[in-house]
Formats: C-alpha cells, sequence, structure tokens
RNA sequence: GGGCCUGUAGCUCAAUGGUCAGAGCAGGGCGCUCAUAACGCCUUGGUUGGGGGUUCGAGUCCCUCCGGGCCUACCA
C-alpha cells in the first residue's frame, strides 16, 4: 500500500466551469483517485476555489456583491456541482482560507529571509474613475499596429501584435470605459526565479517520464531569451492575501495582496491542512503529506492540470518550495492536458460558448459526460467535442456494450431461474478461456492507469466489457438450458458475478453507475480484482439479486438536435 | 517573428527505427434471439499531408514546403 498525493488545478472562483476546464484537470485527477482508492492505496485528493485577482472583483462587482460573500457562494455552487459529477476531493478548499493566508506569509517571509524576494517600482496604469490599477489587459485602445479600436494593453486581438498599454491610443479602462488614466508609480515584490533557474532547471531534467507537453513548456520557459525571469508576486488589490513577512508588517507594502499565482498553489498544501482541520485532527494529520520531515518521505505527488497552468506548475511554485529553504513535499509527476474544443471553436466561458458543468447535468446523468470525456481525453492534442460523436459513443459504449450486457444477463436469469444467483454446473474450457482472457486485460488496464494514459485505460475498460458480450455469444446458456440446465446455470452465474466485476473494474469512469451495478447484485463487495478466478466467484448460489432499470437509457436523434441548437449560441 | 505540439482508414485514435501500419465507430455480409432493433463472427477501406535525404530497413530520424492548434511571462 502506498500514499498518494494528488491536486487538481484549483477551478477560478468567477463562474462555473465548462466540460472543458473539467476534463482538463479536475476530471482525470478524480479518476486516478478513485483508481487509486480501489488498489488500496491511502490517498489524499485536493483541490479548492481559486479565489483571488482582479477577474474575481469584477465579477462579484458585477453580480452587485461584497467579494468575500460572492465568492463564498461561488465556492458553494461549485462545491454541490463538484459533488454531483461525482468529484471525490478528500477536501475542497477555498484559496482565501485563513490557513492560506498564514500560509502564504510564511512562505513570502521564508523567501524574503533567503534572499529569493527582491523590491522593484514600477510604474503602472492607475484608473482614477475606477479606483484601482488596471492590469494591462483591462486597458483598452486604438491599436497603433492596426487601427483595431478594442485591442488591449498586452496584445492586439486584431493584428496579434505585442503592445504595452502606453502603445495604445486612446486607452480607456476596459471595466469602465473611462478615459481617466494615468501612470503611477508603485513598488512590488518581486520573487527572483532568475537565481533560482539552475535548480529548477536541473529538477526539470531529472522528470524523464513527464509528459512532453509538461517539459516541454517548461524548457521554453527557463530558455527562452534571458532565461527564467523574476516575476511579480504582489498587485494592488484589495482582495487577496495581504502583504505580510510571515507573521510581520511588511514596510512600504501596505495595502498590497500577494498575487494570485502566488498563493494559489500553496493552497494545495493549505487545503490539506483545511481538511485536517474539519476532520478535527491536528497539524501532524496533513504535514505527513507535505514535510519531508514530518511523514511524508514515502508519498507520491501527483499534479492534473490544463496545459496553461504548466508554467506555474513546473517554474514558480517550485520556486517558491525550493526558494524556502525547507523540506516541503514536492510533485512527482504532471500530467498535463490540452484542450478541448466544442464544435470547432473553442470553450468560452465569456461568451458561454459550450456546455458547462451546471448544464451537463441538467440534460443528462454525470457517468455520461465522464465516460465520454475521460475516452476521448486531450492528451495527445486537442480533442473537440461534437453532440454527433458524443451520441454516438455514449450509446454505442455504455447503452450497447455495458448496459445491455447487464440487461440480458439479469433479465435472462429472472426468466429461467428467477432473481437468484443460480446453483450448479461446473467451469469447462470457455470459461477458462474467459478468466485468462479476463485477467489479461485487467492487467493492460493496470498499466494504462498506472501510467495515466486516460483514453487507452477507457479502450481497455470497454474491451473489459466487450469480453462479457462475447463470453455469453459463445456460451449461449439459452441454448444450453434446453439441453443441460445446470450448465446454463453455471454460464448465468458466472454472468452475473461479471457485473459485479465490471462495478469494480469500472468505478473510476463511471462511480454513479458502478454503484447501481453493485446495489443491483445487493453486494458492496468491491475489492480489486488479484485473482479473477475468485473475483468472478464472490456472488455465489443462491445469492439473491434485483434486475436493474435500464442503467443507460440511449440518447436519442431528437435530445441531440434539440441539445446541439440550445447549446450553440450564448448561455442562457 | 520565435518556440512547442500536431497531420495515419469516412470519423476518433494506436503503433521501443524492424513481420503484411493496427483498434473502436461508421459501411457491407453472415449468425444469434437472452437483451436497451441490442450482441457475436467475417469483411471493405490507408501512396501514414507533399517533396527530398539518412539507413540493410522510415509512420517513426534529418531538411524543406503545406495545413491545424497552443504558448510567448501584468487574465487566471
Amino acid at each position: 500500500m502506498a500514499r498518494h498525493l494528488i491536486t487538481s488545478a484549483i477551478p477560478y472562483i468567477n463562474g462555473i466551469k465548462h466540460l472543458g476546464n473539467l476534463v482538463g484537470s479536475q476530471l482525470p485527477a478524480d479518476l486516478f483517485a478513485r483508481y487509486l482508492r480501489g488498489r488500496g492505496h491511502e490517498v489524499m485528493f485536493i483541490c479548492a476555489t481559486d479565489e483571488h485577482g482582479t477577474p474575481a472583483e469584477l465579477a462579484a462587482q458585477k453580480a452587485g456583491q461584497p467579494i468575500a460573500e460572492f465568492c463564498a457562494e461561488m465556492h458553494a455552487v461549485q462545491a454541490d456541482i463538484a459533488r454531483r459529477f461525482g468529484l471525490s476531493f478528500d477536501h475542497f478548499g477555498r484559496s482565501s482560507s485563513e490557513r492560506n493566508r498564514v500560509l502564504t506569509q510564511h512562505f513570502a517571509g521564508r523567501l524574503a529571509d533567503n534572499g529569493y524576494i527582491a523590491e522593484v517600482s514600477e510604474k503602472q496604469v492607475y484608473s482614477v474613475d475606477d479606483g484601482r490599477f488596471l492590469p494591462d489587459r483591462y486597458i483598452e485602445g486604438t491599436c497603433p499596429n492596426c487601427g483595431y479600436d478594442k485591442a488591449r494593453g498586452d496584445q492586439c486581438e486584431n493584428c496579434t501584435k505585442q503592445l504595452d498599454p502606453t502603445d495604445l491610443i486612446e486607452p480607456r479602462s476596459a471595466i469602465s470605459g473611462s478615459t481617466n488614466l494615468e501612470v503611477r508609480e508603485t513598488k512590488h515584490l518581486y520573487l527572483r526565479q532568475s537565481a533560482l533557474k539552475d535548480q529548477i532547471s536541473d529538477w526539470i531534467d531529472s522528470k524523464t517520464d513527464w509528459p512532453i507537453l509538461t517539459t516541454s513548456i517548461a524548457r521554453k520557459w527557463l530558455n527562452d531569451g534571458e532565461g527564467l525571469q523574476d516575476r511579480g508576486i504582489t498587485r494592488d488589490l484589495s482582495w487577496g492575501v495581504p502583504v505580510r513577512r510571515g507573521d510581520q508588517p511588511w514596510p512600504g507594502m501596505e495595502g498590497k495582496v500577494f498575487y494570485v499565482w502566488f498563493d494559489a498553489p500553496i493552497e494545495y498544501i493549505a487545503a490539506t491542512a483545511e481538511w485536517a482541520d474539519a476532520q478535527g485532527l491536528d497539524d501532524s494529520a496533513w504535514r505527513r503529506w507535505w514535510r519531508l520531515d514530518q511523514g511524508a518521505g514515502d508519498v507520491t505527488y501527483t499534479q492534473f492540470m490544463g496545459k496553461d497552468n504548466v508554467p506555474f506548475h513546473t517554474l514558480s511554485f517550485p520556486a517558491t518550495i525550493i526558494g524556502s529553504g525547507e523540506p516541503w513535499k514536492m510533485v512527482d509527476y504532471i500530467k498535463s492536458f490540452n484542450y478541448l474544443t466544442y464544435d470547432g471553436g473553442q470553450f468560452s466561458t465569456s461568451q458561454g460558448r459550450g456546455v458547462f458543468m451546471d448544464q451537463a447535468l441538467e440534460i443528462l446523468p454525470a457517468d455520461y459526460w465522464r465516460w465520454w470525456l475521460l475516452s476521448h481525453a486531450p492528451e495527445s492534442g486537442d480533442s473537440e467535442f461534437t453532440w454527433d460523436n458524443f451520441q454516438q459513443s455514449v450509446n454505442k459504449d455504455l447503452a450497447d456494450v455495458l448496459g445491455n450486457f447487464i440487461s440480458r444477463i439479469t433479465k435472462f436469469c429472472r426468466s429461467k431461474f428467477g432473481e437468484v444467483v443460480p446453483e450448479g454446473g461446473e467451469y469447462g474450457p470457455q470459461e477458462h478461456e474467459l478468466i485468462e482472457a479476463m485477467a489479461a486485460r485487467i492487467r493492460a488496464y493496470e498499466d494504462c492507469m498506472a501510467r495515466m494514459e486516460v483514453r487507452k485505460a477507457a479502450a481497455e475498460l470497454r474491451a473489459i466489457w466487450v469480453l462479457g458480450n462475447e463470453y455469453l455469444q459463445a456460451a449461449a446458456p439459452w441454448s444450453t438450458f434446453k439441453t443441460d440446465p445446470e450448465r446454463a446455470a453455471m454460464q448465468v452465474r458466472l454472468g452475473l458475478n461479471l457485473i459485479r466485476l465490471y462495478a469494480v473494474l469500472s468505478a473510476p469512469f463511471i462511480p454513479f453507475s458502478s454503484d447501481a451495478m453493485l446495489a443491483a447484485m445487493r453486494t458492496g463487495q468491491r475489492d480489486w480484482p488479484g485473482d479473477v478466478a475468485g473475483a468472478l466467484a464472490v456472488l455465489p448460489a443462491g445469492h439473491a439479486f434485483t434486475v436493474p432499470e435500464v442503467l443507460f437509457a440511449k440518447i436519442s436523434d431528437e435530445s441531440r438536435e434539440e441539445w446541439q441548437a440550445r447549446f450553440q449560441g450564448v448561455r442562457g
């Protein structure tokens, strides 16, 4: 039994996430966590909401709520949706927690003590009417290059030219439209990543088994231009972790907060502490996951994230940890994902394009989404969601291959033997062949899971389901029943046991259906099958079961067309 | 502009430089009748984006051209 720490990139607080966000981090992390738990390992699966930053403040403002209230509400909403998607976090924390405030300030203090913090004075655009400094992209104006009148301060979306806010002609606040802008001097703390570059670079080089997507992004940032640059870790905002040097004030930094990307990864640690608090445990309970000097030496730590998060997890956060000089657990494996696109374009939170998590659950059970998303996870490149493909895959895999298998065996049993596992008969060559084939498939499935090859794991699981149909076809209990009822009984008994086995094996992908299958078989025995023959004898003759309702209703053409139309345009 | 990823059957994807480039779906044929008109078996289908090169051997390595995507450091 091993100990696995798993974190999913923490979703931003400003709204309900779409399916692209889900498949890029939380869902595969959940798959992995459920699998490892199923294998009997000790798992700590952590997620949280990422609550700081300008977009959160603006979203709250737009909603007409105080920021703290807005975040509390949105956190509850996201937590509820996550639960309904079956995301099995041990704790779903909040980056605005007291635990994170203390830890973030602690790390900053340690970094300063070790000489990895620089104070830098810089000039930034201040909007007098908004009463706030504006990040570059919140300044709009006319592009000096192409004349586009909605160019942003960081880049013109029309001609793609990189811009500085001061390049813009007639600049205005993207928040209020105010042109009452001025350049003000402000002081910020910078994390001296450049001083840690060699250590980070060596560390990345040691990770030879990481996905290319992960290491290539890291190397690009390490080696591009003049190499890894220092990064500002404070902002002039009111909502965030107040800048302090450990538990001491930080002279000259009054009224400023830490940059959201500085405190967000620290929340992985803080959320584990929040978990301990919620469980009524003391600090040693979470430190044994995070401190190498307090029991985390045998922990394997895996992070899941979309590719846009990779620089922060391969560079900034490691810089924070290394720079602290303290023995914190660092990540062992980073599984990163490309993007899921929607019907040829991008999912877009701002434009409401695509399917959002709450909407997805309104129209179909979570397992439908889980299965499709995971079996089409964007691992080697971006992958595309289309309603046609979704309907076809889900109907074929879940309804026809798995669901119908369960129907045919349970209903056949009921009609010939009643709702009880029948007695009699002994295995012949077909059964031994099945067991052998099953064992090989399960091993392949385990290998894929261990390597976090999500799509391949899904394909193996599906092949395992197919074995059941192949067996039934070959064994044909409906024929043997006529001449050799005992043999038919043995075949049906094996078929019923396959359902339980499938429930156990499928649980990481489709946990709700897995529960329904076990409930129908009236068993709670969900041990991972070490010995396949034994696993197929768990339900003994005489064991009562219930023929389940249709587990996976098919998606009709009418529904598909309706949803296709509904989600084409703007959310609403 | 620079960098990275990607291009394989109608579709979605596999393939440590080494048998005849493989699966699933879709298409075609046959079988079965327990089952959600489901399942099983067989089968059609590819000049691996184009062109050069290295090699005994290239989907895989190199060069070049074409197409798609992403990143480029103050959104997170």
